[in-house]
DNA sequence: TGTACATCAGTGAACGCGCGTTCACTGATGTAC
DNA sequence: TGTACATCAGTGAACGCGCGTTCACTGATGTAC
């Protein structure tokens, strides 16, 4: 900020370094997750493969930025939709939910590379932006269930669960983020989590179609489920969105 | 059958097939699905690479292959969980789920052939034995919601199913096995493969370790809930279990 | 404004790698007479 | 039982491929005086 005009070189390379990932993530939506190549980028780019290493160190720290670049896409559009809905707690899951699954059908190939094997040979840095966004999303869908704690209560308060359940980092980071909250409620949305990652994830890698013609039947049944889980009552209006 | 003393040679032939499934099992378990090369096989048998081409055709034939093993195991597994089950529909679903989950863990690397992207490049059959097995696994399934349907009839009778809704090949094959079947019970019982399925790929991809210390207890009332999605009332001892 | 120097994105060639696949061949195993 | 022939699993060498990564280099862009 101190640098009023910012470098050209520096506006050059911060464009090219997001071109490399543009064009990874092209090459991965034609080709599949195995697709990206630094010669094959560089190919398209019109540049010798060595050039890459001006912009990444190594392929796996290509593939790590790719990785956080995806998820925090993901993560905005989970951000996105609950903010979008109103405050009505049904609103919100289902308003989650339904993005859940938007984003991963019109983006298949980023989803299996962040929630599949991300690449042959990738290894994931233990932490890094990637789990960040990942905290993003649970703390995202943990706020839907603060929301319909009121609710919820009554059928998940006596679950057993206590903080010592969870590792402690991640208990630090929800419960800033949440001042009064209950152990139980977490483990309430992983299982929210857990549902609409099953039938998205089958429908993604093509274990429902075609014996199922419409995927968004079920998945819709399931997002009333949800409600129900939750212990909210679900309005007519919704059955039969 | 009508040769009594079946060739030396066809005995060795079957056994070395057999052999290199097993290495590339072996390989898949230790490094991932990307670690299934033939020449890597060809070197753990002290052979040369060309031998493969013996016994398979290609790359894509070994996985094919491969991945209808693995797919055989695991519906071997969840048949006999079920068989190994009271009559009682609340303990066939659990049995069902718990194989599931527990076949999953024991072989996370055959999970994600399975149910994962099976081998860069790999382009599966159309229609082979892996889509026998799904038939098989979905069949056992909705075998156990056959038997729950008395009860849960009444949840889900009205749900607005046609066969329409299915693929016609799939709905011969299902209804030669359940005579009198109703079309919302394949989606009930897909909505219960989509809940096993959420939880047990989100752990077997790293989702939920280390920030959930024990996965098995979501996955427990996920179960739970499992039966009373079906419209069974849950016996107390399940609910410790 | 002009000159001398530093920076650094990109080149081009090379390294070594493992891969799937093909092919003419050898030699042991099985078969027919 | 012995001989002539057919089968066919496995050899070994080669093909062409694309990959990640390194390195001495060039030449345009930026900086300091």
């Amino acid at each position: 900020m101190v640098d009023a005009k910012p470098n050209r070189r520096e506006r050059l390379r911060a464009e090219a370094a997001q071109e490399i990932k543009t064009i990874a993530l092209k090459h991965m939506a034609e080709n599949g997750t195995a697709a990206v190549s630094l010669r094959a980028i560089a190919r398209e780019m019109g540049m010798t493969a060595g050039a890459i290493y001006s912009y990444y160190d190594t392929r796996d720290d290509l593939i790590t930025a790719l990785i956080a670049d995806v998820y925090n896409s993901l993560v905005q559009a989970l951000e996105e939709a609950i903010a979008g809905a109103s405050g009505d707690p049904v609103e919100q899951v289902m308003a989650y939910g339904r993005a859940y699954r938007t984003w991963a059908l019109a983006n298949p190939q980023e989803f299996r590379l962040v929630y599949g094997d991300p690449a042959p040979d990738y290894q994931a840095p233990p932490c890094g932006p990637a789990a960040d966004a990942e905290h993003r999303a649970c703390t995202a869908l943990t706020g839907v269930v603060v929301s319909a704690w009121p609710w919820a209560e009554r059928l998940h308060g006596e679950g057993g669960y206590t903080w010592d359940d969870y590792s402690p980092e991640f208990v630090v980071m929800v419960r800033s983020a949440f001042a009064d909250l209950h152990p139980a409620a977490i483990a309430l949305a992983m299982r929210l989590w857990g549902r609409l990652h099953g039938l998205v994830s089958l429908e993604i890698y093509g274990h429902l179609r075609p014996q199922v013609q419409d995927p968004a039947k079920l998945f819709h049944e399931e997002l009333v489920d949800l409600t129900r889980l939750l212990g909210l009552s679900v309005p007519v209006a919704a059955l039969s969105d």
